[in-house]
DNA sequence: ATAATTGCAAAGGATTTGCAATGCA
DNA sequence: TGCATTGCAAATCCTTTGCAATTAT
């Protein structure tokens, strides 16, 4: 996350930065910074690991790319093992399980998708906790 | 993980991780690697870090708790920001979108549960993409 | 007694950041 | 020209690992 301070900072459009976001327009695979960082270089030869991590971030934070991760960025583990569902807090980013039943009619909708053999599947409900709410 | 000669091992009951265990059971909030870390230091005032990291590994790859977290330990991106359903390949980390409509719905069944204000979900499809299939 | 487990500390991988040089607007 | 952005390298954060000492079976 970048600060309030320069996020509202007036952004300028880089010729790293222009193509990176090209580059992740192309693709449906949902690529790791390395992966796109490889490929860049050969259009930029001296293109820094880091540059590219930063640009992801700006984009981000602009709403105009995705990052996908589960919230925080440390594992959490959990002693339910059984399927169950979860509320992920935006605010403080705090995890609790959903007191609903696994709908497992989800699977066959998605099975054999684009040749996908679905095994099971996980459902996070994203928004804010009881807590936060009260603050 | 662990490698298959360590998950093979025949495994001892140390205080420190019966302790783990029980904790991690006792609590509905997902905690992190540190959060168990600090409350078990009341009781095991010499005890490393690199040990709860340890047995949470143990445990998890026993099947005993879960481990909460998309796949790979780097982060993915994704140029696609509407919402839209993923497939997650268990054998090679691939991720690819789901050709399926967002079903809004699912977003009402769960709002208000414990308070908390549903916003938005994701839905992870987990299983066997097409080309690790056919390997 | 044997070998799994520990604590410690050092290594590791992914990501972020400080800074002087560079290049958009 | 002014300031956002870069490349580089060092720093940081979370997690894993090597090793000698300890402890469960």
């Amino acid at each position: 996350m970048l600060t309030d301070a320069e996020n509202t900072v007036q952004r300028r459009n880089s010729r790293q930065k222009q193509r990176l976001m090209e580059l992740l327009c192309s693709t449906e695979s949902h690529p790791t910074a390395d992966w796109l960082y490889d490929r860049l270089r050969s259009e930029f030869p001296n293109l820094s690991l880091g540059t590219v991590y930063r640009n992801l971030r700006i984009l981000s934070d602009a709403g105009q790319i995705r990052e996908l991760k589960n919230g925080s960025s440390f594992s959490r583990f959990d002693a339910r093992t059984d399927e169950h569902y979860h509320l992920i807090c935006k605010a403080c980013g705090n995890v609790e399980d959903a007191p609903l039943t696994v709908d497992s009619r989800l699977n066959q909708r998605a099975d054999d998708l684009n040749g996908f053999k679905v095994e099971s599947h996980q459902i996070d409900f994203i928004g804010i906790c009881a807590g936060c709410r009260s603050d």
